[in-house]
RNA sequence: GGGGGCGUAGCUCAAUUGGUUAGAGCGCUGCCCUGUCACGGCAGAGGUUACGGGUUCGAGCCCCGCCGCUCCCGCCA
């Protein structure tokens, strides 16, 4: 079937197989069309509509055509969506990307040729019709479609292509949005020939369009990075190419075009952009696929608020062009201390408040030894009010206490205030004045629902923003919480700590990566108090979800080689033999930069209002890493692993 | 790597405590129907209950394994 370009040259035309097929050969036909001038259709009583050249081309697409079209001849190509037999007269709706048209074939005044051949087509055959645009009939408009007050009234049908019967409907957007994504995978070609999901490729498009142009606007040049570059084993699990013409070496594919956009600063591109596709060799998630796509961006001689001011601007412009939403600029900014503290996420969501309340000093000599011992342990205590949440069930507490224990805690305190008393196995360990606090500091009211956790501040504000989220999913369920789909909350979370400390290896690590500036005045600390030193980075969040994450960069060669092999702790040889063409790079004038990516996939994800990026990427992968239509991966063969001197431990794959 | 959910006709789903020949709607096939747009009417075909074992007189249902899809945790500098 997929005979290459040499076999679709070949045929033309797809229509019903003729006898006299030797002489209707495409080149000959098309000549004398060409030579002689002759209409390129005619109509005969057989064939409906008998080619003299190319099939039959269309005049206007499926959603064109209105009453102020009527009495023109026209023609439609397009898929069969629906049709409706009523034995006499016959109605098509032949939908292309645009919409749908209804033809109608009338026996009395069509060749029975072409009748038979309407009654004979089943959804999803490709054809070509040509006839008559009228008004329909008085009380005959269909007002769902926007071409529901006409129709054209067919005298010419060529079959372009037929259809087999469907392995699910294309036709019915309730019945296609319940199919087994699994089918919707295999047979994404049909999946993707409904208008919900062209409305997505054709929203990603516009965007992109839409960033290309505002991003040239600024001056910014779109430049390609290699796919095949090199390993860089900090950070995500990679993708690894075999190389051929270099027996035992490998290329990588990119996690990010991160250094080469770096180096085009010091090359003195000065404003880079490219919507860079990345990979990465972790575990999928709704929002995650091994293959993705980044508004990847670059500047020199900025800072941090040309940054923003950029972004903004950006996002202005693609909800403006999506959406048709103006969105108010500059957007709040939270430090990443203060989201932690009110949300316990570094990328809150603040569609809703539900935050996080400080009582470490209300609760540092309590006698609720749980409590006061964390606080002496240099630990805070905080709780959350959940309004409403009082009559939760027993597997909704546990269910959060397993959220908690996940991080390490060993219970999840909580207070129910039920029939106008607080309910809970620590509620006679409080004195009145930690009551009265509590009461004061979290508003509470009948039907609330108080948890706690007594932690570390970062793990204690970790856990309680986990909870949040988890609660106010639930009060979405039971109707308590409303959101409006089209509010976007915007916030950039900014001072980071440029580093984490990783307690199994021992060691530190960037929080970002490693090439973050940090705040100038911190620098000093990073040989002395490395946990205090701030990072210039940031990132941009909307609704909960990580847009997007940027900083300034290093540009200066002994800060980055401190970063390196002081703070990091690589070894010199390592440091030279993975990076070394960066430092060399910094040492011939680089300029001071910083950039910016933005998830592409999960842009246009909140744009179409999916919580899946499949439902954004025309051909995405399971959440194995798997291509169900084209079962990629796929084992190659000896001859090609001997070329690349590889040898298979793996079992052998079924 | 760990945990949860799902897998029954082409599709979406039923099937009582483990009990007769596994059902329905849509789709499909045939016939009928001249204004439908979820067209309508009549008739019909269509099943290795994902797969492999086990328990049982008897398994779609219980147990073990395995495959696939999905969500979450870990992971994603």
């Amino acid at each position: 079937m997929f005979a290459g370009d040499q076999g679709e040259r070949k045929q033309p035309r797809a229509r019903p197989a003729r006898e006299d097929d030797a002489f209707h050969d495409g080149k000959l036909i098309r000549q004398r069309a060409k030579r002689n001038r002759e209409p390129l259709f005619v109509l005969d009583s057989q064939w409906g509509l008998h080619e003299t050249g190319p099939p039959m081309k269309r005049t206007h697409h499926c959603n064109e055509l209105r009453p102020a079209h009527a009495g023109q001849l026209v023609t439609l190509t397009g898929w069969v969506h629906s049709r409706r037999d009523l034995g006499g007269v016959i109605f098509i709706d032949i939908r292309d990307r645009e919409g749908r048209t209804q033809t109608v074939y009338d026996p009395s005044d069509l060749p029975a040729e072409v009748f038979d051949r309407a009654a004979a087509l089943r959804s999803e055959c490709v054809v070509a019709v040509t006839g008559l645009v009228r008004l329909r009939p008085a009380g005959t408009t269909n007002p769902k479609i926007a071409t529901g007050e006409i129709e054209v009234v067919a005298q010419a049908l060529e079959v372009l292509n037929t259809a087999d019967v469907l392995p699910f409907p294309v036709d019915d957007p309730d019945a296609a949005g319940k199919v087994n994504e699994e089918l919707r995978l295999k047979y994404r070609y049909l999946d993707l020939r409904r208008p919900e999901m062209t409305h997505n490729l054709r929203l990603r498009s516009k965007v992109a369009t839409a960033t290309r142009v505002f991003l040239d606007e600024q001056g910014f040049l779109e430049v390609e990075t290699p796919t095949l570059f090199k390993s860089t084993p900090e950070g995500a699990r990679e993708f690894v190419v075999p190389c051929r013409t270099n027996p035992g070496l490998f290329y990588a594919l990119p996690q990010s075009p991160q250094q080469f956009k770096q180096i085009l600063m010091v090359a003195g591109v000065e404003k880079y952009f490219q919507l860079a596709r990345c990979y990465r060799d972790e575990d999928l998630r709704a929002d995650r696929q091994p293959e993705f796509t980044q508004i990847d961006l670059e500047m020199s001689f900025i800072e941090r608020e040309d940054i923003y001011t950029l972004i903004e601007g950006l996002l202005q412009r693609i909800w403006k062009t999506a959406l048709n939403v103006d969105i108010p600029t500059p957007f709040k900014r939270l430090s990443f201390q203060e989201a932690m503290d009110r949300y316990g996420m570094d990328k809150p969501d603040t569609r809703f408040a539900m935050e996080l309340a400080d009582f470490t000093e209300v609760f540092r000599a309590s006698a609720f030894k749980v409590f006061s011992g964390a606080v002496a342990n240099g630990g805070v205590v905080k709780a959350i009010n959940v309004k409403g949440f009082a009559d939760a069930t027993q597997g909704q507490i546990e269910a959060m206490t397993e959220t908690a224990r996940s991080f390490g805690a060993k219970g999840l305190a909580f207070i129910k205030i039920e029939d106008g008393e607080w309910k809970s196995p620590i509620v006679k360990f409080l004195t009145e004045a930690e009551k009265a606090a509590l009461q004061t500091q979290l508003n509470l009211e009948e039907g609330d629902l108080v948890l706690f956790a007594a932690d570390q501040w970062l793990v204690a504000c970790e856990i309680l923003g986990r909870i949040r989220l988890y609660a106010a999913d639930i009060l979405k369920q039971r109707g308590q919480l409303k959101i409006p789909a089209d509010r976007f909350d915007f916030l950039w979370v900014v001072e980071f700590p440029l580093l984490s400390f990783d307690k199994e290896n021992n060691r530190w690590y960037s929080s970002h990566h490693p090439f973050t500036a940090p705040v100038a005045e911190d620098i000093p600390l990073l040989k002395t108090d490395p946990k205090k030193v701030r990072g210039q980075h940031y990132d941009i969040v909307v609704n909960g979800v990580e847009l997007g994450g940027g900083s300034i960069r290093i540009h200066q060669p002994d800060v980055q080689k401190t970063v390196f092999e002081e703070v990091l702790q690589i070894p010199p040889d390592l440091v030279k033999a993975r990076f070394g063409y960066m430092l060399e790079a910094f040492r011939y004038g680089a300029p001071p930069h910083g950039g910016i990516a933005l998830g592409f996939d999960r842009l246009i994800a909140i744009l179409c209002g999916t919580p899946s990026i499949r439902d954004v990427i025309a051909f995405p992968k399971t959440a194995k890493g798997t291509c169900l239509m084209t079962e990629s991966p796929g084992s190659v063969e000896p001859k090609q692993l001997r070329e690349l001197y590889l040898e298979l431990k793996a079992p052998k794959p079924q």
